[in-house]
DNA sequence: GTACTTGCAAACTGTTTGCACATCA
DNA sequence: TGATGTGCAAACAGTTTGCAAGTAC
């Protein structure tokens, strides 16, 4: 599902003159061990639980290469900060519950369609989908009632 | 194409025990006047070429305000701040120019499709759809070239 | 009159940066 | 060895908040 092996990503920052650090690979480790969609405080906790000594200036840091490089994909979830997760192969989307939080991801033909479709109309070039749905999920929805 | 007037808004304001102030009237008016899709300072700017003596925080307090009614929307269109916008009938989406920051409004079909698609499948009461389309659009094309 | 609102300055949060030290190649 | 990367602390940008004074109703 997911684009490359961590070695494959490993071998991306080596081609474009990145070195390899023990940091670097452990972010791509928790990245790719998470369900998606961390916030860097999370991945900086998460990361620390394996190695003490790295800092969250370190993880900011790396996020934005491995972002530069087309490694991961910053999301904007509708919070006040970031979101990453691992670039997938399979473009997806976003949908968010407003009680719990929980975020699933989807993708369907119509999004394909509708970026034809507001291309051509608006005579854009468009390289970049974001689409979130918010909303309650089917658990919470039974709880409000 | 808007929601309603701005007395129609003040009333609202009103019916809800919230007072209708001189900065309260001027931001709606700063925000009837834009194309939408301000961010905060340039409210506060544009307000405070009108009444020099409007604070931002005035600002911030009121597109809380405002938001928390329904009669704005905050936009996150993958920059590092919030837009707002006047909450219009029209429901609509944004194709950003990665180049120039252009931003167009567009809608269509086959959001709504994609709303009922979605909710089926995943079985969520969806409230709310934000599409960003990032490109180029036609003039920034043709410079590249 | 009084609860709501304002302006100001100070606090807060998420993120970035300068610098000295460490480290990958 | 030399360019890159790291950790720390300090800076930064956008936003929120406490408080005393002002104002809509």
């Amino acid at each position: 599902m997911t684009l490359a092996s961590d070695d494959e990503m490993l071998e991306v920052l080596r081609a474009e003159g990145k070195r390899i650090t023990p940091q670097r690979s452990l972010l791509l480790r928790v990245l790719r061990d998470s369900d998606g969609h961390l916030d860097a405080d999370e991945i900086y906790r998460r990361a620390r639980e394996k190695d003490q000594r790295i800092s969250l200036s370190t993880v900011y840091r790396n996020l934005n290469v491995l972002k530069e490089l087309g490694l991961i994909i910053e999301l904007h979830l509708d919070q006040e900060h970031h979101h990453y997760e691992l670039r997938d192969t399979a473009e997806h989307h976003h949908l968010i519950c407003s009680d719990c939080g929980r975020v699933v991801e989807f993708d369907s033909r119509l999004v394909g369609k509708l970026r034809d479709q507001i291309s051509e109309e608006k005579d854009f070039l468009i390289t970049r989908v974001h689409i979130d749905l918010v909303g309650l999920c089917s658990e919470c929805r039974d709880e409000s009632d």
